[in-house]
DNA sequence: ATTAGCACTCAACCAAAAAGAGTGCTAACA
DNA sequence: TGTTAGCACTCTTTTTGGTTGAGTGCTAAT
C-alpha cells in the first residue's frame, strides 16, 4: 500500500491533534479538523489503512487512534524536515559568567525545562584526553597547599592538600615553574613514568611534594571521568502529561532522572552516535534507557572548545512538540557555540 | 481532662502502630497490641477522650484513628526524650576529599536518603561575613587571568577574566603580594572605598587590574550569598508512602524539592531558630514550607569551622521514624564536626 | 470503673447496567 | 469507482445499587 497525499494529511492531523490533547483521536474529530473535506467514514477507511501500515494504533477496539512509534518517527523524519528552519530567538540565555560552568549548566537546564515544559538534562563536558593547560600551587597557610588545575576548555579544579613538610614561598615558585614547563600540553595519559621521574629529579629536595601533587591532579581528573556531572531540571513537568503521571510510571521516570548513573548511558549513547547535526531523537523503545520507553528523548551534543563535549537532553511524552524542541535545541547549540567560541578567542 | 498514664500508653501504641502500617488503627488492634490488658471497649472510650483532646483524629466516622500533628508533637517531645541516646554508628561516611565540598555534600545527601528512605536535603555553607583568607592571580595564557579566592572554611572560588592589558609575570607576583597583604582577614563588607583606593595607589600602573579583580571577587561571593547551593536526594522515596504518593501531592512535593528557592526558606528558618541541639522537628503545618504540610521535616544545622553553617533536612511522612532520623542526624553531626575539625587542624 | 453487646456508619468492593465514543461494514449515491 | 450515510456492534467509562467489614458510640450489665 502506498502512503499517498491524503493519507499523509490525515496522519499529520492525527498526530498533531493527539499531541495537543493527549487523547486518542477518532475519525469524526479528524473529519472536522481537516476542514470537512472528507467525511468521517472516509477517514475511517484511511485510518484503517494507516493502522495496517503501522503508523497508528488503537489502544482498544472502540477507541480512537494514537500514533505509533513509527508514526512519530515519520513525523519527525519527514514532516518536520519540510519546514524551514526559521531560527527563533531563545529567551536570552543567562550565560554571563562562564568561569562558573556548574552554575551555567544548572541555569541552562532550568531555562530549557521551563521553556519546553518537559524535563531537561544537561551533562557537563567529558574530561577525557584533555590537555593540561596550567597548574598552580599556592601555600594558603602553614602546611596547606592549594592545587589549581586548568585543562583545555578552561575547566578548573581545586584540591587542597595537607603536607607534613614545610616549604618556602620561593620553593613553591620554583615548583610552579617546574610543573608548568614540564606538564603543560600533556594529557593525563601522557604523564607517564618517564615524565614523572624526570620531574622528581629536577625537583630535588621536594620530590615528595611533586608526588603528592601529581597524585592529586590525577585523582581529581580521574574522579571526574567516572562521574561526569549531570544536572536535571523540570523533572516534575512530567506530571503535566496524564499518560506519564500515573504513580508507577512517574516514580520510575523520576527515579531515573534522579540517579545520574542511568542518565550517563544516555549521554554516552548520544555522544557516540554522531548524527549530522548532533541532534538525536529517540522515540519510545528506541531510547537507550529502558525507563523512558513511554517517552521521547531528544539529545543534542554541544561542544565547548577543543573537542570538549557535553550532552543536552529533553525528556517528554511521545507526543512532545518536536518542532519546538528541535528548534529550541538548534538555537541553543548555535548560541552555545558562539558563546564559547568568543570566550575562547 | 488529664493525660494519665493509660492514655499515654494508648496514644503511644496508636502512634507506633500507625507508623508501622500507615493505616488508621482501631480499638481492637490496640487492645491486642498492649497485651490485652484492656478491652477494645475501654480503649474506645480512651480514644474518644484522646480525640477530644486533639491528639488523634478520625479520617472518617467509621475508621480507626491516626495521630494528629499534636499527637506526633507529643511523641517527639515527650516519648523520645525518655529514650537514652545510644549512638549508633552511621554507615561510614564518604568524606575523604574535603577539598571538593560539592561532591561531599551530594554524597552525603544521597547516603542520608538511602539510609532513611526519606527525602534528604543539604545546603552548602552560607558564605556570609566570611573572611578572605587567600587570593591568587595567575596568568593562564595571554590576556587571561585566573583568580582563585579562598575564604575561611576553605571554600574555594575560581573566576576567569579576560584582560585587554598585557601584564608580565613579575607584575602578577607583585599584585599577588599586594592583594594578600592588604585583603587577608577582611570580610567583604570591610573592603570599603578606603581599602580600595589605598590598594589602587599602591598598584601603580595596574589599577585597572585591581579594579577588575576586586569586582570579580565581590561578584563571586555575592552570587553565592544569594543562592546557597542546595542538594537533594531521594526525592522519589516519597512514593514509598501511599499517603504522600497520590499524583497531586507527589507533584507538589517533588516540585518543591526541585525548586531550591523554596527550600531556601527552610534553610533560613532552620538556621535561625536555634534549638539547643541544632535539630528541629516540624510536623505538618508547623513547617515553614506550605507544600510540606502533609509531611514532617527534620532539620539540623552543621558547622564547618569558623561559623560557617549549613543545614541538613529530612523530609518524610508524618509517621516517619523519628527515633531513627534523630539518631542518624545526631550521629552525622558528630561525625561532621569531627571531620571538619580535624581537617581544620 | 470496666466490659459485653448491639445498632449504626461509612469506605471499599463488586457486579451489573447504562452511557458514550468510536469502529467496521453495507448499501446507496454521485 | 470513490465517497458517504447509517446502523449494528464493541469496548471503555461511568453510574448505580447492593454487600461486606471494620470500627465506632452508646447502653446496660458486671
Amino acid at each position: 500500500m502506498e502512503l499517498d497525499e491524503r493519507k499523509v494529511t490525515i496522519l499529520k492531523a492525527i498526530i498533531k491533534n493527539y499531541m495537543e490533547t493527549g487523547e486518542p483521536v477518532g475519525s469524526r474529530t479528524i473529519s472536522k479538523y481537516v476542514n470537512s473535506k472528507w467525511s468521517s467514514a472516509t477517514i475511517r477507511n484511511e485510518m484503517s489503512d494507516l493502522e495496517e501500515m503501522g503508523y497508528i494504533v488503537q489502544p482498544h477496539t472502540s477507541a480512537g487512534r494514537i500514533p505509533s512509534d513509527k508514526g512519530y518517527r515519520f513525523y519527525v523524519d519527514r514532516i518536520l524536515e519540510e519546514k524551514d528552519n526559521e531560527v527563533t530567538e531563545i529567551k536570552e540565555l543567562m550565560v554571563q559568567r562562564v568561569g562558573r560552568l556548574e552554575l551555567v549548566l544548572k541555569a541552562l537546564a532550568k531555562s530549557l525545562a521551563s521553556n519546553t515544559n518537559y524535563a531537561a538534562m544537561i551533562s557537563g563536558p567529558r574530561y577525557h584526553r584533555n590537555k593540561l593547560k596550567f597548574i598552580q600551587l599556592s601555600k594558603v597557610e602553614r602546611g596547606r597547599l592549594l592545587i589549581v588545575t586548568v585543562v583545555e576548555g578552561n575547566i578548573i579544579k581545586n584540591t587542597m592538600v595537607t603536607m607534613d613538610e614545610e616549604i618556602s614561598d620561593e620553593e613553591i615558585l620554583n615548583l610552579n615553574i617546574l610543573l608548568n614547563t614540564n606538564l603543560n600540553g600533556l594529557t593525563i595519559e601522557e604523564i607517564n613514568l618517564g615524565v614523572i621521574s624526570r620531574l622528581k629529579e629536577q625537583a630535588g629536595a621536594h620530590r615528595q611534594v611533586v608526588d603528592l601533587v601529581l597524585n592529586e591532579v590525577a585523582a581529581a581528573i580521574k574522579a571526574d571521568e567516572d562521574d561526569v556531572q549531570i544536572y536535571t531540571s523540570g523533572a516534575t513537568n512530567i506530571f503535566k502529561y496524564p499518560e506519564l503521571s500515573d504513580s508507577q510510571k512517574a516514580r520510575e521516570l523520576l527515579s531515573t532522572l534522579e540517579h545520574t548513573e542511568t542518565l550517563q548511558e544516555l549521554v554516552n549513547e548520544a555522544g557516540g552516535a554522531e548524527s549530522e547535526t548532533g541532534i538525536q531523537v529517540y522515540i519510545g523503545d528506541e531510547s537507550p534507557v529502558q525507563a523512558m520507553k513511554d517517552c521521547s528523548v531528544v539529545t543534542a551534543s554541544y561542544e565547548l572548545g577543543e573537542g570538549l563535549k557535553g550532552t543536552i537532553g529533553i525528556i517528554g511524552p511521545k507526543r512532545m512538540d518536536y518542532e519546538k524542541v528541535l528548534k529550541t535545541l538548534r538555537t541553543l547549540m548555535t548560541q552555545l557555540d558562539a558563546t564559547f567560541k568568543k570566550e575562547e578567542r
